[in-house]
DNA sequence: CTGTTAGCGCTTTCAC
DNA sequence: GTGAAAGCGCTAACAG
């Protein structure tokens, strides 16, 4: 059974790896030839050198090593791809779309986390950037990005992913984010609510929060009668945000319809618990919209209105934007921006309440 | 084969790249100095040497090739990772727990999603074992799964995460299924459910899933009283679920107390919304427990009562023990069982229904 | 059509 | 201490 490879050192190179000399040895032809087979190159192989190596192969079990191929020809076929929090379904279902696209197109993918942390964050790129990923997918914290900055000198294709960077020319994919907020601003506004708080993370350097942030001020410009205003939380610290919400709802006590708008999916399941520990029911007492279409957005009574993302559809557009990098497109920077959608269920339903 | 030279002309080999070569040049040493001090020989090196490497490497920004690194040492510090379904919740938070273990020990990762087809699993294989990746963790169907067993003549170590596999010896991280399944149903049983489904994904050659019926059945062999069934369930056929569930509800209309039991957090979701749809309330109506901690749990009221999983213990667990392969272990085959922690919320509170 | 040769970037004897 | 040279597995000229 398990070959009885005892020390650290016994980690040999090629361990038990059959390799195309060897195939070539067997099948009594030369490297080459195997490698052309490798190719594709069917037409420069004579029949019989075609079916002993095609047969030779298939008995020794023989897979080229990505490895010394990417050495020797400079693409490895390998993508990298940095997350910036694994455990955000948002990501995920991103990530998703990436994979499958990697798929189709014989890529593989390369992942890491950084979990929000900055240094993880440059510790990641190091890795992907050490084993010539032939292209980054970055999903960064946008804090002391100055390394991915770094990254356009070196000529390595990049595409953003949801938040883009100051200061470099990185093509970029993500939602419509001022379009996306405008439209679940407005949603609550013709639902009747009049005092629209958003709720967010810090939008310092993020630019998708900070677009969040500029469509719901546009919407909310075209309605003077309506009071708008954003909420910044930390989701890390708890408590914190149904502190916020405690406060605001003192703000605005009466004659006025409450809407609440959450930026991001994690911020609306946070938004949802502090409401039901404060026993506020939607849309009886507040109306209640929030970013991320999620898995269980209908089953909490009676279901959350959403504005979903097209996430596995993001993925998939990264990733052929960066393989046409890959492949030598020159163009100058182009944005991705995916609209989103409107889900409407009971959380947002006033007149229901009435 | 025309199409692979011509693409090929758009990415020359290492484009950009510092390479040790030049470092060398540029530091006035020989490669193999450079090479002693990326190993860390340090006091093979004066310290005039070891001075002008680090600022030369320091000022390229140089970064060694692991491709090279791996091709030659024949250890890349690749850790493979095929899962079945990386849509599910589960797989994801064992996900975290793999990656933050790949981090800690300096392993990169690299994902790939089969999304429950056996083909793409084998390509999967394929493809992390043509990057030389040093050992596998896998996920697998269960299904067809020669092509994984083979990989026990190769050598090449592999974990198995959740799902063990007939006929071979790779050791496995999971839950203890049949405890937590035990658990469960005990914990249903308590609360004075007498009539109890379990809604599940079809067993066959899932032995995670096999465990869990067993834990069902040890459990309700000690309570000869209460009636139980597993009901097989396919996730994939829309409103299969609800018919069965009514299905089961119709055959045991009066005098006993249903309680329902779902096999993973998928199903539980699935049947939570059935329940939803065909207006069934718990704890009035029926009893609900699922497997699987979600974030939504408390949300949905009266809050749903789970039995959740070490997720990140057992990612964690599973690339620790594929290390010890790695680093050459050779003791006979291990399973690490982690246990499961029910938790009790509203859902299973059949008292407070009376 | 087929094979020989020279590397890709790196580590590792083995001399100096 | 230090470096020259020989590969790791593969591909890409260049010959025949």
């Amino acid at each position: 059974l398990r070959q009885a490879s005892k020390q650290h050192a016994a980690v040999k190179p090629a361990a038990g790896r059959v390799t195309i000399a060897q195939v070539a040895r067997e099948a009594g032809v030369s490297k080459t030839s195997v490698s052309r087979y490798l190719g594709g190159e069917f037409d420069a192989l004579s029949e019989p050198l075609l079916e002993q190596i095609r047969s030779t192969i298939a008995r020794l079990r023989y897979q080229p090593s990505q490895m010394a191929r990417g050495l020797k020809r400079g693409r490895t076929r390998l993508i990298g791809m940095v997350v910036a929090d694994i455990l955000n379904p948002y990501s995920v279902a991103v990530l998703h779309g990436v994979e499958a696209a990697c798929q189709k197109h014989g890529y593989t993918l390369m992942l890491c986390n950084t979990g929000n942390d900055v240094l993880r964050e440059q510790q990641g790129l190091a890795a992907l950037h050490s084993y010539s990923a032939e292209g980054l997918i970055f999903n960064t914290q946008g804090r002391n990005a100055q390394p991915i900055r770094d990254l356009e000198i070196t000529g390595l294709p990049v595409v953003l992913l949801d938040r883009s960077l100051e200061g470099c020319d990185f093509d970029l994919v993500g939602l419509d984010n001022v379009k996306a907020a405008r439209e679940a601003t407005d949603h609550l506004l013709e639902r009747g609510y009049d005092a629209i708080a958003m709720f967010i993370e810090p939008p310092l350097g993020v630019s998708a929060r900070q677009q969040r942030v500029e469509g719901f001020r546009q919407s909310l410009a075209i309605h003077p009668a309506a009071l708008g205003e954003t909420i910044e939380v930390h989701l890390d610290q708890p408590g914190h945000l149904a502190n916020l919400l405690q406060d605001f709802l003192k703000r605005h006590p009466a004659g006025r319809r409450i809407g609440l708008l959450a930026a991001n999916g994690m911020v609306g399941l946070q938004l949802a618990l502090a409401l039901q520990s404060m026993r506020l029911r939607f849309p009886q007492d507040v109306g209640f919209l929030t970013f991320d279409e999620m898995a269980w957005s209908a089953l909490v009574e009676p279901g959350i209105s959403t504005l979903e993302q097209p996430t596995y559809e993001l993925g998939f557009a990264a990733l052929e934007c960066l393989l046409r990098r890959i492949n030598g497109e020159t163009s100058t920077r182009t944005e991705i921006l995916l609209p989103g959608r409107l889900i409407v269920r009971g959380s947002t339903d006033a007149l229901a309440a009435d």
